[in-house]
DNA sequence: TCACACATGTAACACGTTACATGATTTG
DNA sequence: CAAATCATGTAACGTGTTACATGTGTGA
């Protein structure tokens, strides 16, 4: 969150739409969690909320990073960064997979198949409106924060691979399912 | 552990060191969380534990699959699969990153490296032994569960992308850094 | 007029992690 | 002789999910 702050200042309701989107590419959370967070950041003094009226709209909290904020993220980059935990179901299921199970399966990593799609053409909308007309080397070396464009990289370099792995687990799949 | 099970019953301690090395690749659990789960798991019926006494080593609980499991897999297969929840820190590290923090990013991005080349090299001896001088063609066409080898292969997939990506990110560093 | 977007929350529950506890045997 | 491995657990705590609750404004 404090993170996605760095984006600017943002309501709940605001943070969770960045969430489905961008950040969902290497952290989700449920819009509970954020709001349950915020208060909890604004505690501790690393946000600092304030009331803003709208005439149409219910009024909202915007919350913005406190420099107390901004040096949490730098010690936490200093931290040594804890190892990811993996949970995939869809691999469960294939590790699983008895003949009787095949169907089911493959329908399964269609539907895997078709998520990665979407995913790419999304990163790929994104990439193109964060790039803004410029080529990724001068984005790269002339742009204050290279982090939003190197995090989509990687997501889009992940959902390449996970289509590229569907591939090949349908390949087989439907190798035993037809002949 | 319905599934890690398939591969032949076991104690609390043996599954944790199966989930340590293979299961890892796409599920994580601590052991106190798998002694809970066999607690609950054999209340629900779905595997049966028995003792086995030992001459040199303390007794242990055997737990293998009952019926009632392997169904509860085949149901489970047939479900809809969950979207799989990304969280890595390392990637919020680099988003949040600001000019003072590269050092300490290139930091964390070594280590995620030296981490992705161990993995892989594990893959690669569990892909030999799993194959055990047979072709990749011959194993998945004739086995009698291509499942495991498929999940390494993601596994493998995926540990050699998340290199490659490591290496991108790397030389953006180096360049921001050095020049 | 119906559904969706905006906007924020509470309460209950489920799940996961960390710390602690125990004690024998084997390996270096 | 110390450290690691085998073997199993309890208790406390922290985090995450699900269900529920509320109400306005906008677009089809």
């Amino acid at each position: 969150m404090l993170a996605s702050l760095l984006d600017g200042e943002a309501a709940g309701y605001e943070l969770s739409k960045r969430f489905d989107v961008s950040v969902a590419n290497f952290w989700s959370a449920t819009p509970q969690q954020l709001y349950r967070e915020l208060e909890r950041l604004e505690g501790d003094g690393l946000v600092h909320g304030r009331v803003v009226e709208q005439q149409r709209r219910p009024n909202k909290r915007v919350f913005a990073l406190t420099e107390a904020g901004r040096e949490e993220l730098h010690a936490f980059i200093a931290q040594p960064t804890r190892t990811t935990a993996i949970r995939d179901d869809l691999l469960v299921k294939l590790q699983a997979a008895s003949a009787a199970d095949l169907p089911a399966l493959r329908k399964a990593f269609e539907e895997r198949r078709e998520q990665a799609r979407e995913k790419l053409a999304l990163y790929d909308r994104l990439r193109d409106h964060l790039l803004d007309g410029r080529s990724e080397r001068e984005h790269l070396t002339e742009g204050e924060r290279m982090g939003p464009y190197l995090t989509l990289l990687g997501g889009r370099m992940y959902e390449q691979q996970n289509l590229r792995w569907c591939a090949a687990v349908l390949d087989v799949l439907d190798q035993r399912i037809g002949g």
